[in-house]
Order: C-alpha cells, then sequence, then structure tokens
DNA sequence: CGGTTTTGACCGGCGC
DNA sequence: GCGCCGGTCAAAACCG
C-alpha cells in the first residue's frame, strides 16, 4: 500500500532533471549541493560547484562546496593487476565429477548421509558459489571516478533521464537510511550510482555516481540534458534548448571509442553551458523559481535551475 | 512475459 | 584470525 503510494510520489517526481547530468557532463568530482525545492529554490540557486568554469560563478557557492566536497575517489588506484590469479579458474563444469568423487569418498567415511542426488545439488550449489569467484577477477579494480552531490529532495532515485536498475539495497551504518545502488541498464555502460538520505538532513539526498556513460542519454536524442520528457508543453522549447549539457567525459569516450563504435559519432553538443555569448543567459540574470506549471511544483525543482531560457520565459514573470 | 525491485547471502577489504 | 562493513549477486517477487 505504502509501496504504490511512494511509487506515485516517485512518478510524479520522477521528472525532477537530475544534477547528475551536470555533474556527469562536466565530469565533476566531489560533492554537489543541489537544492531543488521550491523553498529551497526560492533562496537563490546555490550551486555547490564552481560554476565559474560557464561563467556563472555568481550562482556558485564556493565555501560550500569546499565544506562538502570530498575525495570520493580512492586515495589510491592500488595499481590494477591482471595477475594470474584471477584466472585461478574456479571449479568448472568440468572439475564438478572430480571434486565429486572425493566428497563421496569424505561422505563415506563419515556416514551415507546423502544420496547421489543431494550430493549433486549440494556440488550445484558449490559450484554456483564458485562460479560467482570470477567475478572478482578485478580485486583491485580501478574504480571509475566518482563525485557525488547532495539534492533536496523528497525522492531518493531522481529521474536523471538515463535508465537505472536497482541492484542492491544495504543498511548504512549511523544511517536510519538504507543505501541503494543502481547500474546503468544499457548493456555496455556500467555506470553506477547510489543513492542514500543523508542521515542529517533526511531531506537531502545524496547521490553518488561511479563511471562515465558509454552512451547517450537514452531520453534525449542527443545527450542533452532530459527535460521532462513527458511535458509535451515544454518540450518542444527544450528541444531547442540553449542548455545543453556537454558530457565532456562522454566525449573523451567518444575520442577513444568511435572508431569501434560509430554510435559515438553522435555529436555531443558544445559547451553552451557558457554565458558568454549564448542566449543561455547567466544565471545571474535569470530568477529562479518555481515558474513552471503546477505539474511540477511537486518536482524536485532542479529543473527550474537548469532549464532552458525558453522553458523560463515561457510562464510570464511578474 | 520481460524488465525491475526486493532482499538475503556472499565476498573482499580493512581495522583491531 | 576475526568481525565489521560496503558492495555485489541472484533468486524470487513484483509490476505494467
Amino acid at each position: 500500500m505504502e509501496k504504490k503510494e511512494e511509487t506515485k510520489a516517485e512518478n510524479l517526481m520522477a521528472n525532477s532533471t537530475f544534477s547528475n547530468q551536470i555533474s556527469t557532463a562536466l565530469g565533476l568530482q566531489g560533492i554537489f549541493d543541489m537544492p531543488c525545492e521550491g523553498d529551497v529554490i526560492n533562496q537563490k540557486a546555490s550551486f555547490g560547484f564552481n560554476m565559474d568554469m560557464f561563467g556563472i560563478q555568481d550562482y556558485c557557492n564556493p565555501s560550500l562546496f569546499d565544506l562538502i566536497q570530498t575525495p570520493v575517489v580512492p586515495p589510491q588506484p592500488a595499481a590494477v593487476s591482471e595477475s594470474p590469479e584471477v584466472v585461478n579458474a574456479p571449479a568448472t563444469p568440468n572439475s564438478l565429477s572430480v571434486s565429486s568423487s572425493s566428497t563421496e569418498a569424505a561422505n563415506d567415511e563419515q556416514h551415507t548421509k546423502t544420496t547421489a542426488e543431494d550430493q549433486e545439488q549440494e556440488q550445484d550449489k558449490e559450484k554456483a558459489k564458485k562460479l560467482l569467484k570470477p567475478k572478482k577477477k578485478n580485486p583491485k579494480r580501478a574504480r571509475e571516478p566518482r563525485f557525488a552531490f547532495r539534492t533536496r529532495s523528497e525522492v531518493d532515485h531522481l529521474d536523471d533521464g538515463y535508465r537505472w536498475r536497482k541492484y542492491g539495497q544495504k543498511a548504512v551504518k549511523n544511517s536510519p537510511f538504507p543505501r541503494s545502488y543502481y547500474r546503468c541498464t544499457t548493456p555496455t555502460c556500467g555506470v553506477k550510482k547510489r543513492v542514500e538520505r543523508s542521515s542529517d538532513d533526511r531531506s537531502i539526498v545524496v547521490t553518488t555516481y561511479e563511471g562515465t556513460h558509454t552512451h547517450p542519454c537514452p531520453l534525449t536524442p542527443r545527450g542533452n540534458i532530459a527535460v521532462m520528457p513527458e511535458s509535451s508543453a515544454f518540450s518542444g522549447n527544450i528541444g531547442t534548448s540553449s542548455f545543453v549539457l556537454p558530457q565532456p567525459q562522454y566525449q573523451q569516450l567518444q575520442q577513444q571509442q568511435q572508431q569501434q563504435q560509430p554510435y559515438f559519432h553522435n555529436p555531443t553538443p558544445s559547451l553552451s553551458f557558457s554565458t558568454t555569448n549564448s542566449s543561455f543567459p547567466t544565471f545571474q540574470e535569470r530568477q529562479f523559481r518555481p515558474s513552471l506549471p503546477s505539474l511540477l511544483r511537486d518536482d524536485g525543482l532542479l529543473q527550474d535551475m537548469i532549464v532552458p531560457s525558453q522553458v523560463l520565459k515561457y510562464p510570464k514573470e511578474e
């Protein structure tokens, strides 16, 4: 019951354009504070990361950034060793018979407690267990670059335009709120993200991204930030939005992989977040306010902070 | 019926 | 070596 309510709520909130787009796009690391509720948005958006690079430092909050930025990148990449041990082939199905016989012997010594079938089952279990081991191949595999940011939102999992599948949830020490683990559903994309609620302020969601998407945002044809995909009222404007979030890391990958994957030839828009000569107004020029139609109101209002200027103009601003 | 979420178990790293 | 903890797996449940 509650679950359904939650689902509803999440659906309602699902439109929240997510700041990870920004972060992902910029390849930033650290924790970004991204207030996205109306009460907060009215306070003047306090981007926690340095937006100087966009020429919109007016809205950056360096102190906050400094305050909350944390080294989410592991201290040491600990030499990724493709050591032979990774080859350490676990018991393969073929080896089953061998170990099976030895197991039988062992059982024989004790007592004939199990039938052959039982043993087979046990062997299957063990085999299954062992089959898990090879996955530890890269014991110290270098972690992807990570970054985290904080978002004030009622929902844990905000829609960032990408599709995620939850693959785990864990209770977090010293926090009453569990941490959820998501993985990008795109087969070749190994991006993960963790979502947890701040124990200090339950209204704050801490999202940590790991890795770089190797594909455009599925909800947008050109990898642009997705803004209210189902809001047809805006999609038109958004489609031509000057607010285009490039994805440096993604672009890097483009360069690296475009030979392998023509997919990446899809030109990623250049950084037009810069306000110097684009039609996108400076943050200073813009008035962040809950100006979107009511259907947006309950969403994380982050989209207010990053919706294109056209959208912002949409509702008469008075 | 296929995709997603839930959830208990498992594993490795790390500190003691 | 042991226990704790974070991260992941995968079967089952759930959902559209």
